[in-house]
This record gives C-alpha cells, sequence and structure tokens, in this order.
RNA sequence: GGCCAGGUAGCUCAGGUGGUAGAGCGCAGCCCUGAAAAGGCUGGCGUCGGGGGUUCAACUCCCUCCCUGGCCA
C-alpha cells in the first residue's frame, strides 16, 4: 500500500480536507508558501463572483501571495454541478502539474472532492425541464410516489434511496429516463477516477465545541460586516432565484430582507445552519481513505507544522531513493 | 397582601375518565455517484416544581409550600 505509491513517479496532491471554520484557508496558505504551492479551491459557494462574505473566502491579500484557481470562476446566476467542478479542476491539476508547483485541494464541499478524485458514473447530465415537472408530481402528490416510479425504472436504485429523500428520486428518475438504462448498470460500469497524482489528504478535526463557537462567532461577525448588504445587492440586480442564494447565511439574509425574520433570528439559524453542517461535514470525510487527522484549528502553528513536515516526508519519497 | 394563569426532555410546548408521558427544535450517529453550504435516515434524553394525603396505583384528584408571569390593592 504505501510502499506501491513511494514507488510511484507520480508528482504530489496535497488535499486540505474539514469542517467549515477549522482554519483549511490558514493551512492551505501557509503549505503553499513553503512548498510553491497553488491553491485550488472545493467549496461549491466560493466558485461564484460577488458571494465573498458568507463564503469566507480568502481575502484578495492572500490569494495574491499565491496563486488561487476556481475561486469567482461563475457568475451569480450561473450554476454549475459537480461533473463540471471535476473536469475544470482536473485541467487545472495538469497545468499545476506541469509547472512542477504543488497543487493543494482544499474544501468542505465532500461530493466536489469526491467527484475530482475518485469520478462520477458516467451518467447523463442535468435536465432542467424533467426536474421541474418531477418536482410537480413531488408537490402534489408527494415523493413516495417518485419513489414508486424509480422502482418501476429501477428497482435496485429504489432500494437504496429513501422515499422521502425527494431531490435524489428526481436524480435517479432523469439517469434513467435519459439514458434509458438503469442508473445502477451505469453505477456498474464505474468512474472515471483522478490519475497521475500521489495524493496527501490532511484533515482537520478540531474539538467539537471550540468548532461550535468558532463558527457562532464567525456567522455573527458575517452579518456584523455586510452580510446582509452584500445579499440584498445581489437580490437587487438579480433577483431571489440564484441558487447560491439559498445557501448557508445568504438564505437568512434573504429572510431577514423579506421581513420574514428579524435580524437575532437569522443570525441564530445561520449560526445553527453553519453547526449543522460541519457536522454533516465531518459524516463525509470521516469516510475519506487515508487522512492524516490533525485534531485542531488550521491557524494553529503546531498543527501548521505537523502538516508541513507530513508533506515533507511525502514529497522526499522520490522513486530514486526507495525506502 | 388578594385574584388569575402557569411550573412536564437542554429549549418551546402538547397531553391525560388516575395505570409512571409525547412533538418540534437542539444534541449525537449515519447516508450520499452532475442541486451537495442541497437533500434524507436513525437515536439518547425526563425523580411531569417540593412535601404530604386519598388510592391496589397519582404526572393526572385533594391539601400545603415554593417559583414565574399578569391583573388588582
Amino acid at each position: 500500500m504505501q510502499s506501491q505509491s513511494r514507488q510511484s513517479a507520480d508528482p504530489l496532491l496535497v488535499v486540505i480536507l474539514g469542517p467549515t471554520a477549522s482554519g483549511k484557508t490558514s493551512l492551505s496558505l501557509a503549505i503553499a508558501q513553503k512548498f510553491k504551492g497553488e491553491i485550488v479551491n472545493c467549496d461549491s459557494v466560493a466558485m461564484y463572483r460577488e458571494f465573498d462574505i458568507g463564503t469566507a473566502k480568502p481575502s484578495l491579500a492572500e490569494r495574491s501571495q499565491v496563486p488561487h484557481h476556481l475561486f469567482d470562476c461563475l457568475n451569480p446566476d450561473q450554476e454549475t454541478t459537480a461533473g463540471e467542478y471535476a473536469r475544470k479542476a482536473r485541467e487545472i491539476l495538469a497545468e499545476i502539474a506541469l509547472h512542477q508547483h504543488l497543487p493543494i485541494v482544499v474544501g468542505g464541499t465532500g461530493l466536489y472532492l469526491r467527484a475530482l478524485i475518485e469520478g462520477l458514473f458516467p451518467g447523463p447530465q442535468r435536465s432542467e425541464d424533467l426536474r421541474e415537472r418531477l418536482r410537480e408530481r413531488a408537490a402534489t402528490r408527494g415523493s413516495n410516489y417518485l419513489h414508486k416510479i424509480l422502482s418501476r425504472f429501477d428497482a435496485g436504485a429504489a432500494e437504496k434511496i429513501h422515499p422521502n429523500d425527494a431531490a435524489k428520486l428526481i436524480r435517479a428518475i432523469e439517469v434513467c429516463l435519459a439514458s434509458l438504462q438503469k442508473m445502477t448498470d451505469l453505477w456498474q460500469k464505474g468512474r472515471d477516477p483522478l490519475r497521475g497524482f500521489q495524493i496527501l489528504r490532511l484533515g482537520l478535526d478540531p474539538d467539537r465545541a471550540k468548532l461550535y463557537e468558532r463558527i457562532n462567532e464567525r456567522a455573527a461577525l458575517m452579518f456584523e460586516s455586510g452580510l446582509l448588504e452584500e445579499a440584498k445587492g445581489l437580490i437587487d440586480r438579480y433577483g431571489t432565484d440564484l441558487r447560491p442564494l439559498a445557501s448557508l447565511g445568504y438564505k437568512q439574509a434573504v429572510q431577514f430582507l423579506r421581513q420574514e425574520v428579524i435580524r437575532e433570528q437569522a443570525v441564530q439559524a445561520a449560526q445553527q445552519g453553519h453547526r449543522n453542517y460541519a457536522k454533516r461535514q465531518m459524516t463525509w470525510f470521516r469516510r475519506e481513505p487515508d487522512v492524516i487527522w490533525f485534531n485542531g484549528f488550521g491557524d494553529d502553528p503546531s498543527i501548521q507544522a505537523n502538516a508541513v513536515a507530513a508533506v515533507d516526508r511525502s514529497l522526499s519519497r522520490t522513486p530514486a531513493k526507495p525506502a
């Protein structure tokens, strides 16, 4: 296992993962500065331009220190998918490797990371019309109805998806309809994994109570430092239907701007949402293979030193000097 | 001081002709194959304010005390 990667001549790819507010940005900068790194975002909402305050993107000053990729690459009214993300990210990774720099993928969006590293099954892309129709059916007849439809198309897929999970039922039906094949058959064809890199995964896993404290502070600070104004500007120019406006913090800001809740409620709901999200992220990342976990925050100097040492060790393993 | 309402899960609250309780949220665990900062699943948790009484049995009825809120003095 370990000995195989040592023999590989493939360049190193560092992946930094962890829940929101765990200090991924800070750690990524520390590593990038030490090793001629280039940072590749793997955070779905940070890809959007004009969504700045609520996404806690690295600042422009930080981004000027080392190259950053896949931040601000979508207009607010664009939409993207995990597959599209993976294609873009792989292109960038290849370019970075070409310059002989160290690519550092940083992010909290588990699905995007999996799509990038392991690939997705060879399924059809999204069809918005079909989805709209299915969503209407679900609204009138309930998602159980979708589940019945899916069991007719693909009983195996239906078995794996809970009848209440409309989002996943819709995707599965879409796959069957668009491809005229069962989704489970398409799964059989496997994924197209990322090739050509040795992957070093560094995971941040700070104490839960401390993480929640940080999340609370950071979410409140977002409201104090202009989240509402940012959201208002986006609504004025684009309307309320932007997909990223449904994401953490923005969703609550919109509710406040519509006067559905008072400010205090919006802040508390945003804090709650971020806490719940962090928990789900940890559930996802715990399954990620071969992660070197650090029990602390990414801005902690001792964590940074340990992480840098881990990168150093991986980098020094070249095919020229096997263990 | 008097009258009224109320004290039930961490929080907000529901409940019961007397047979030791429940929902949402929180919290914890989990799932995830182009919406993923989305969506979904599962699970703890209680001396039912204290003390007495009636009863085979009280969280439920009676007495008393304490606490909270409102109104009147």
